[in-house]
DNA sequence: GAACTGTTCAAGTGATACTTTGAATAACGG
DNA sequence: CCGTTATTCAAAGTATCACTTGAACAGTTC
């Protein structure tokens, strides 16, 4: 048939999608990007590259057109190009999850033992705010706090969770979450705060999931206005 | 930071279920599968390689966990691993399209003019089924059709459809619908049947995007016997 | 055991992917 | 305009990987 060509060239252009996804680097860049925009700079540091190699990995993921970017002054900020990169990001970690054993061994390299640290859902977490019976802690960097978090959580950066832990209530159960299931924040925190007698859970997923499922989020007012500015 | 090296494996596995799919032949044999199981020779053909090459193909999915085996006698047949790959790669499809603009070319030039060929949501031709107004057209391969339908529709394998065509409603409006929006059996279908007068349209989708959508399906009883025991 | 189907192996082929370097470009502050 | 800062570009270095094929092998059925 003389379609096989177009075919070929279709399902190709299709497969660069995936391509673009398929290096660890450029994996984690899209993971930090679902927390919000980034300059080149900033991403380098988060994914412990160069700048030049940084720029070019987010290039060939804008290219594929999963990334869009934004000029500010000297700084030039990536961010993902819809909230639905975000959800395919999401739907191929789990599915790598879910599917792959040896993912479950990486993992817990990674986040070290789980034991200890309870998980709760989003779902029981959104009900628990409802009733007012929960202290909810986002212990992101500031910065990501600031671009959006939890309707009602308390912005608690891991160096600062010492200083803070003596002023939290130990009446009421605390809830940490952060950038992810695969995201260590929560866990250390939870680690932290049990180890001084406060109960402590994290949230099993992380801010960007919580967004996506319209969950109530807010803003820092001065970004809330800029953004408004922007559309 | 010691980290450092497990983060990097962690998500290098996750980036190797993206790899995965970072090939045409592997997108096409994935779009396939979503109809349902197929034997390695059965795809060999669909994608037009050769066993030896497409054998390959598929054990390297196999082997991220997207796909899995069953053996019958002296064939293999390989299946989606669950109904979220196939949502995985719906969405990687979807993104594809709405921010790579090329794709819309390299569609263009597969399907086709479809200037004349109207299409129809699912969830309105959920509505017009429940009354009754509309006659539904299985235009996939006869096996496809006994492997599950839409509940109610009539198999019309393209190469019957010349045939069948007479006996259609003129009364009536007629859609069309076979394994997907990138699929062009129902754009020709819908455009042999409006060149006999009739009113045709296409589901903008496919029968996998109906199915995980949860609207009404049924399979040949045969085969669904089969499943039944399968279980 | 013959026929059929699928897998594996070894090898050929061609190229691609990633990173670094150094220079170029762009925007800003003074 | 000039120096500073941030980012991108082009090119080169490095390593290796991806894809396909043909033939041998293995499991199943008749």
């Amino acid at each position: 048939m003389a379609d096989r060509e177009a075919k070929d060239s279709l399902f190709g252009a299709f497969a660069s999608v995936a391509k673009a996804l398929g290096n660890g680097h450029r994996a984690e860049i899209v993971d930090v990007l679902a927390q919000g925009e980034r300059s080149v700079e900033d991403l380098a540091g988060e994914i412990g590259q160069s700048v030049a190699n940084t720029s070019h990995h987010l290039r060939l993921l804008a290219d594929v057109g999963l990334l869009q970017t934004r000029r500010s002054g000297t700084h030039v900020f990536y961010r993902l190009a819809s909230d639905r990169v975000g959800e395919l990001w999401s739907a191929l970690r789990d599915i790598a999850v879910e599917h792959v054993a040896e993912i479950k061994v990486l993992a817990g390299d990674y986040l070290g033992d789980r034991d200890g640290v309870e998980q709760i859902t989003a779902t029981e977490l959104a009900a628990r705010i409802e009733k007012g019976r929960v202290v909810v802690l986002d212990v992101r960097p500031g910065d990501e706090y600031a671009a959006g978090h939890i309707t009602g959580a308390r912005s608690a950066p891991l160096e600062m969770l010492p200083d803070l832990a003596g002023s939290l209530p130990r009446s009421r159960e605390i809830v940490a979450y952060c950038r992810g299931p695969y995201c260590v924040y929560a866990d250390d925190a939870v680690r932290l705060l049990r180890k001084r007698g406060l109960r402590a859970r994290r949230l099993d997923t992380g801010y960007p999931e919580w967004r996506r499922a319209h969950l109530p989020t807010e803003m820092d007012p001065q970004r809330a206005e800029a953004a408004h500015r922007g559309r």
